[in-house]
DNA sequence: GCCAATGGTTACAACGATGTAGAGTGAATC
DNA sequence: GATTCACTCTACATCGTTGTAACCATTGGC
């Protein structure tokens, strides 16, 4: 793309540099700089003249050439999935506020469920962009931890990708999943089904959730049935209103659903509804990442809220950590406490009373060595 | 915030520069750079001489220093009120996705309906870090026009400024709302609500829109009843399930709804359910924006979809325009083709069917000199 | 009354690329 | 055989900042 040129000098003058401000100001280019930096030591006369020149003449710092001599650009990447899933909107919401305060601009790069763009997060042009990155991986896997070796700093989100040499924020996956569905069972459901699952899958938080409602599913002395398991690749609302539908229109027996993300539960209800089941009447609902829809959906949707809030707190923390201290205190491994919610979609509160909290699981902090990696906290 | 020093010249070899490669390929700095830029006249051994230092070295070209020499970043801004907001996440979505065609990257700024920050973003520090901008004024007016008469490209969307010296991409607001009422009444609903009104404002989405509401109810030939309007400062779930609550426990006789925009319709659908009203049955529902959501709520919602794809399309487009080409072509207001979509909340379809377009509305585009302004097409 | 420390300021050289002008080639043109 | 032109490449200045080192006052300590 090849932008106009502009002829008129007086038009289209450019910009006013620090030279002009040090020129109307009578004073060098370098002081001129450090009033606009904060620098202390400059007598009161001299500062009030630099900004009286500044304002005079309009002066704006120019970003790209400080970035060029400081090498450094105060801005980091975050790199989601797709904006259009809620919770990664809402994600990239919270970490632009969280960053915000620490001054630092967020660069939103979306990889739309492609490897390709993933591993371009990590080795492409954009890369460079910006001072760090914020990755939540869907593509790339464990297969894959040599290309998060990477020299700038890095702070991994999700289940895809473990001990790779960068900080990680992730969940209680298997303990939450768990919980949800002992949740479900004391309710006297006893034909639990799973939407989300990834067949064959080891890691991941499909693999991660399927994990955990095996071990519920367990601890309530239910069996596992393999036609209560719905694969979904995406998990989007219509994936999981599709899956859902199979499930129902196979003639599957089903009291309970497990939802591995709220948009899949967002597309059951769809589906349930559609076919005339009534939720939590015939059929009990939970989904996973409590995010804003499940509060108003109707009936409201009970869901495990993984700490999402935390989540983007410490992502930007532990990345600032990174980028003004050296790589020296080895990597961490951050859990939040996660929170199972009873909502309506589950028989926990009367129609159009708010939540209640139904099971609570702790976090906490792990410090990852290079060599062994056990469970601390 | 101070990075971390290095100071091991061996692992903190800051970066491989053209100068590294041209002394390796034996070439001048510029052959490089003509290399990097796809320049035509290269020998091919020379070319390759180049490419190969360039992949031994592993060179990467430092994007702010073409910066600052080009004048350009290829980045755009999108600047919207928040990120959870399902109608602005979907827009971010597809904006990133067609900037991307053209080779553009897009810093989002949130502006969370502050006043001061939506100044900043035609003002601020962060306005500089890209070529253009693409703006979603909440909080702005036409009060504040002047602040729109800037020197960089920039394309407005929205209903709350118009004739700014700029590009505008907006929406059929007083039709489709027109449109969205007259469609509620056709059900035979003579009671129609509206929710997120703004008492006393007579720009804006939610002023233009309750036009259309108005201007519905008299073509239906239904009465105005200021005890339908419910007013909404924001437009998210909460707002519209707080307002719809408010209106139905102050005993208000409504059969219809029509919330300005979806994330109210999902809100007031909450606050119906809540109070035991059905969905179509007692009080039909149609919303505005036609965001992912009403598609798999229960029931489905009704919406006017404003030609949303086409928003995004039309704006990157257009700044693009302004980007390459010298502002001469005066400026023009866009309004892509809108329609309002029947589902399960209005009784248009039947329970579990797919959705019907009730109505359609053309769109059109304005050439806007800085003299009159009249609409065109 | 000398020396060190501090305060206030400046000159100069980067940061890593690209635009411009022009120097060499060699082939085509008259 | 001189002139033109297209091709290939280079030298140099430049984009607008900030880091470094050094300079010239003052000030205070002894």
């Amino acid at each position: 793309m090849a932008y106009a040129v502009c002829d008129d000098e007086e038009v289209c003058r450019v910009a006013v540099t620090m030279h002009d401000v040090a020129v109307q100001a009578g004073v060098s280019i370098k002081t001129v700089s450090n009033v606009v930096n904060g620098y202390p030591h400059i007598r009161p006369e001299t500062r009030r003249r630099v900004q009286e020149a500044i304002d005079d003449l309009g002066y704006r710092l120019n970003t790209t050439a400080r970035n060029l001599r400081t090498r450094r650009t105060d801005m980091i990447t975050l790199a989601v999935p797709e904006l259009s899933l809620p919770y990664f909107a809402e994600l990239a919401d919270r970490v632009i506020r969280v960053a915000e305060e620490q001054g630092l601009t967020v660069l939103i790069e979306q990889t739309g469920g492609s490897r390709d763009r993933e591993v371009e997060v990590l080795t492409g042009k954009r890369r460079q962009l910006t001072d760090g990155l914020i990755f939540s991986p869907l593509e790339l896997s464990q297969a894959d931890l040599d290309l998060f070796d990477v020299d700038f700093p890095l702070v991994v989100l999700g289940e895809r990708v473990f001990d790779a040499p960068a900080h990680h924020v992730t969940m209680n996956n298997v303990a939450a999943a768990r919980a949800a569905t002992v949740h479900l069972a004391s309710l006297g459901r006893r034909r639990i089904a799973v939407i989300g699952a990834h067949e064959g899958e080891e890691l991941g938080s499909a693999a991660l959730r399927t994990e955990g409602y095996k071990q519920g599913l367990a601890e309530a002395g239910l069996p596992f049935d393999p036609a209560l398991v719905g694969e979904a690749g995406l998990w989007h609302r219509s994936t999981g209103s599709e899956t859902m539908g199979r499930m129902l229109d196979d003639g599957v027996d089903v009291d309970a659903v497990f939802a591995l993300n709220d948009a899949m539960a967002l597309g059951a209800l769809h589906a349930l509804h559609a076919r005339s089941l009534d939720v939590p009447g015939d059929v009990a609902l939970i989904g996973f990442d409590d995010i804003d829809d499940v509060r108003y959906s109707v009936p409201t949707i009970s869901s495990v809220d993984p700490g999402s809030a935390q989540i983007a707190k410490v992502a930007v923390d532990l990345l600032v950590e990174r980028l003004t201290a050296p790589a020296d205190h080895g990597y961490r491994r951050v859990v939040p406490a996660s929170r199972v919610v009873g909502r309506e979609s589950t028989g926990d509160v009367a129609e159009g009373a708010p939540e209640r909290v139904v099971a609570e699981l702790d976090g906490g902090v792990e410090q990852i060595s290079s060599a062994a990696l056990g469970r601390t906290a």
